[in-house]
DNA sequence: AGGTACTGTGGGAGCGCTCCCACAAGTGAT
DNA sequence: ATCACTTGTGGGAGCGCTCCCACAGTACCT
């Protein structure tokens, strides 16, 4: 800027008093305007308008978060190593809804991870100095403590995957349940007999709906559910590569497998090859999240698709509403705060 | 808001005047050990601390970034739409590398998409409320406004990936050259003799010198430079199927491609399919990142690996640096302020 | 003895907002 | 004319911290 000269003592952004005094009213005014109560006049609301315009005031929003006690800000808490949060495309999409939908909002989304004994140490700390007005959580264990710590903390939450059916946080979820079925009926429908399937890590609820899932696809068609074709794995392609084994080993002539994930998909298919099965000729494959590893498996792989994007943004608005009655809360019944959303079956080559 | 009545000033969290009447020292001393000042006895610090832990103190931030006028928070400010930030493992490398080294500090990490008109809209507010105290720029394309806007607010940046030679911000890279370099020493060695070459989009600096690798590698190799062998493409699978669909219009007998991305890479290997090109047989490919997709890809890509987690330290490095003298700072040289990370080939099946 | 320099400490003065009370002015009933 | 509202407005009192000045105490020179 060149030669700012006078400028009274400032020099650094214009603050409140300074509109208000280029606006010839009070501060009180100008703080009207800009949050936009309706008690102001429409003349004076125009020249404050003008002021804030001239001068290019921003808000300043450490002042505005010490005053009113909120800081305008959630965070996005991913109790997993960051690794896992970016392999798999799950969190990105959530990422995406959520952020379409915060763009309608003055507020500011952070990314926290929570995996390291070390980095829980320090969300506790952040989230004990009430530096965002809420939470949400992606991906929590059954057992892990962080949703009791926000409750303690008083802090507003909303939970993608509950942790069980007893689940107290407001939640969103995609039906697992009936993913599961609808993978299972896919293959009975494609003539496959004896279907296994890997689970994910079964202290996630939803991988354990999806075995529900599974076994109730075969009970209704008159199937036999043997505990044989179920083998645990934990999300990740050397777990699916080690399931993938075990269920050989016992069924060598199984002829379908259902994948808790696209990942243990990608690790039972290596499996597979090795042993010189092919897909899906010999063995149908069928993962689960429909990631860009599906896409590009070779062949193709046929998975279950979540509305991820939609579960972000339904996430949100859970969330707002939340921080906006942020009261007693005991009243508001528990039916509404719980959201479920369909999946869907994208069929491929692979089954 | 039900009967407030007497309030009792208490009943929140507690404040450092509460902490100094605890220890029985002034609010100044607090404030002292607090921030790690060495201006205090070890008496009372002890007793300071002890305060602190029977209190379960924890510092308002908003008040004091309202008083010291900083926030503690940076900003990762990715301008692409969240879809490309996810798609490739670039980022969320970059990203662990800066959590990483974040976590030895106090400092908070922001993400923030500007892909959007509307989104640098948002950010350009919020990076005029001064809510960070430095930005980590990634992925910046030649003509891109940001830099200038965060040297005209004074706000210290550091970007990855130099728009060009004449880059003024501090910035860290790796060795596109070399790996452009490497990736075709590689294929020559292995007796490929027309190598063609799907570059990225070219107002990407790293892209230009990608291809600058290239070319430098085959002429100190004595073979001749065609253009007609260079095909553009923009980093997607899109633009690599038809650059490649190109390059084989041009030079049925090619026996290599250098792809600027496993991306592209991908792309190109779904054409060389179709047109019943065997990989590696008939053409041998490179691909450049070594993301997930080169694992998976069948077969396996060779590509080159930049040591982007290391980026994201240096990055995160050269911020803190910068924002801890933040002053003129006419006078440091930029020699160190320019970091340059070597490549490293990953061979794989497919050349 | 007086000076000069530290070290350690207390507390006033803000930082820029929001909240809320006070109050002027207008409106309409009595 | 009085009273009772309502609408719009100004500005005091903080929010919880950091910064910095003042000052007591101690140490080491002259």
């Amino acid at each position: 800027m060149a030669g700012h000269g006078a400028r009274g003592r400032s020099g650094g952004r214009p603050t409140l008093e300074e509109v208000a005094a280029r606006a010839g009213v009070g501060r009180g005014t100008v703080s009207r305007v800009i949050n936009g109560s309706p008690r102001v006049s429409d003349t004076t609301r125009a020249a404050v308008e003008a002021a804030v315009a001239e001068l290019g005031y921003v808000p300043n929003t450490a002042a505005r978060a010490l005053a009113a006690n909120r800081t305008d800000a959630i965070a996005l808490v991913v109790p997993e190593p960051e690794t896992r949060f970016f392999a798999e495309p799950y969190f990105s999409d959530m990422l995406r809804g959520v952020g379409a939908e915060l763009s309608e909002t003055e507020m500011q989304l952070l990314l926290i991870f929570a995996g390291s004994d070390r980095e829980r140490q320090r969300l506790a700390q952040y989230l004990a100095a009430h530096r965002v007005d809420g939470v949400l959580l992606v991906s929590v264990h059954a057992d892990d403590p962080l949703p009791d710590l926000l409750s303690q903390l008083e802090i507003p939450a909303v939970i993608s995957g509950p942790r069980s059916e007893a689940e107290t946080l407001p939640s969103v979820d995609s039906d697992n349940y009936g993913g599961g079925r609808s993978a299972v009926e896919h293959l009975l429908s494609r003539g496959r007999t004896l279907i296994a399937h890997i689970t994910g890590r079964l202290d996630v609820y939803g991988a354990q709906r999806r075995v529900d899932g599974y076994r109730d696809a075969l009970r209704d068609a008159g199937h036999e559910v043997r505990e044989s074709l179920v083998e645990q794995g934990d999300f990740t392609e050397e777990g699916g590569r080690r399931a993938m084994t075990e269920l050989l080993a016992r069924h060598p002539d199984l002829d379908a497998v259902f994948a808790g994930s696209d990942v243990m998909a990608a690790g039972a298919r290596q499996v597979l090859r090795e042993v010189g099965r092919r897909i899906p000729e010999d063995v149908a494959l069928v993962g689960y999240d429909d990631s860009a590893i599906a896409r590009h498996m070779d062949p193709p792989l046929t998975s279950v698709r979540q509305p991820i994007e939609e579960m972000g943004r339904r996430m949100l608005d859970l969330l707002l509403t939340e921080i906006a009655d942020r009261r007693p809360a005991v009243s508001r019944g528990l039916e509404r705060r719980r959201v479920v959303l369909a999946t869907e079956l994208e069929v491929r080559a692979s089954s």
